[in-house]
DNA sequence: AATATTAATGTTATATTATAACATATTTGT
DNA sequence: ACAAATATGTTATAATATAACATTAATATT
C-alpha cells in the first residue's frame, strides 16, 4: 500500500468515527465541519489555519478566517482534533473520546506528528495537581525534537 | 512583608541573578535587556509582549515590536525567562540554569503561575523518547486549572 | 403547518502576535 | 585605528485570531 493510499484510508476511516461519535453524542457534523476534517486529515502533518482557509477557498470561495475558526473550535471542543500550542497548528486526533491527556512528539525536521497517551502523564499531572493543590483542565505537553526517520 | 514588597525583593533578587549569570556566561545584559527583564518581574503573574512594549515605550518612546522580541528571544535562549505556549506570555525564570525541563500550572481564574520542575517529568520525557526513537530538545508542559487560592 | 427559539454560517472589520529586511550604532578583537 | 561582530533602530508587513452583527438553517412549540 503506497503512502499516498495509506494515508487516504486513515482519512476515510478518522471521517467515519468522527461521524459516528457525533451520531452518538448528538453532535452535527455539518458538510463545512466535514469538509474541513477532511482537509485536516489529508496532510500527513499538521496544517496551519490559513493554509486550511487557502484550500477551503479552493471548495467555498466565501470562507473566511471566522469560517476556519469556528470549525476548529468545535473540532477542539469535540476531541476530534488538537491544537499543537507550541506551532500554532491543528492535527486530527487518532483516538477521539478515549483518551484522557496525550502529548506530542513534534519533528522539528520533517513535521511529522506522534500522538502519545500515557498513563504515566496522567499520573503526573495528577500527582502534582494535588501536591499543589490544583485542579487541573487542560494540559499542554508538546515535546519537540527529530524523530527517528531524520537522524539518518 | 506587604506583597509588593515581596515582590520587589523577588524581582530585584532575579535580576541580580541574571547578572551574575551573564557574567559568568559571557553574556551581555544591557540596558535595554535588563529594563524588559526588571519590567517582566514587575509583574506577579505573566506578561504579553504588547504590554510590555507599552511599558517600555514609557521609559524609552522608540519602542517597537523587534525591540521586545529581539529582548524576549534573548532572555529565552538564556534561561531567563520562559514563554508560555498555551497563552502567547512570557514569565521570569525562578531558577535560571538550574533546570532541565520544567513545567508550570497556570491558573484560569487568577493568571498567576506556579514553576514546577520534577523528575517525573525528566524520566516520562526521556523514557517516551527513547520508546519513540525520538531525540527531544524543547519540551512544552502547562497545565491550565484552578489554583487553591480561587477555588474559594 | 406556522411560529418561536436556538444553532450555524456569512460578513465586515479589526485586534493580537510576530517577523523580514535593511539602516545605524556600539562593542570587541586584531 | 580598523575590521568584524553584535546589538539596536526603523519601516513595513506577515501571520494568527476574534468581536460584532446579519442571515440562514435546524429544531422545538403551539
Amino acid at each position: 500500500m503506497s503512502k499516498r493510499q495509506k494515508n487516504l484510508s486513515v482519512s476515510a476511516e478518522a471521517l467515519k468515527k468522527a461521524e459516528e461519535l457525533c451520531e452518538i453524542n448528538g453532535l452535527k457534523l455539518t458538510k463545512l465541519r466535514k469538509q474541513v476534517l477532511k482537509l485536516i486529515w489529508r496532510k500527513p502533518g499538521y496544517v496551519k489555519a490559513y493554509d486550511l482557509l487557502d484550500e477551503l477557498k479552493k471548495i467555498d470561495p466565501s470562507a473566511k478566517p471566522p469560517t476556519i475558526y469556528r470549525t476548529l473550535d468545535f473540532l477542539i471542543e469535540n476531541g476530534l482534533i488538537h491544537k499543537l500550542q507550541s506551532l500554532n497548528a491543528f492535527i486530527g486526533c487518532h483516538h477521539p473520546h478515549e483518551h484522557n491527556e496525550c502529548y506530542f512528539l513534534i519533528c522539528d525536521s520533517c513535521q511529522k506528528i506522534e500522538e502519545c497517551c500515557s498513563k504515566k502523564i496522567n499520573n503526573v499531572v495528577a500527582s502534582t495537581s494535588k501536591n499543589n493543590n490544583f485542579i487541573p483542565n487542560k494540559v499542554t505537553f508538546e515535546i519537540a525534537g527529530t524523530c527517528q526517520n531524520c537522524l539518518n
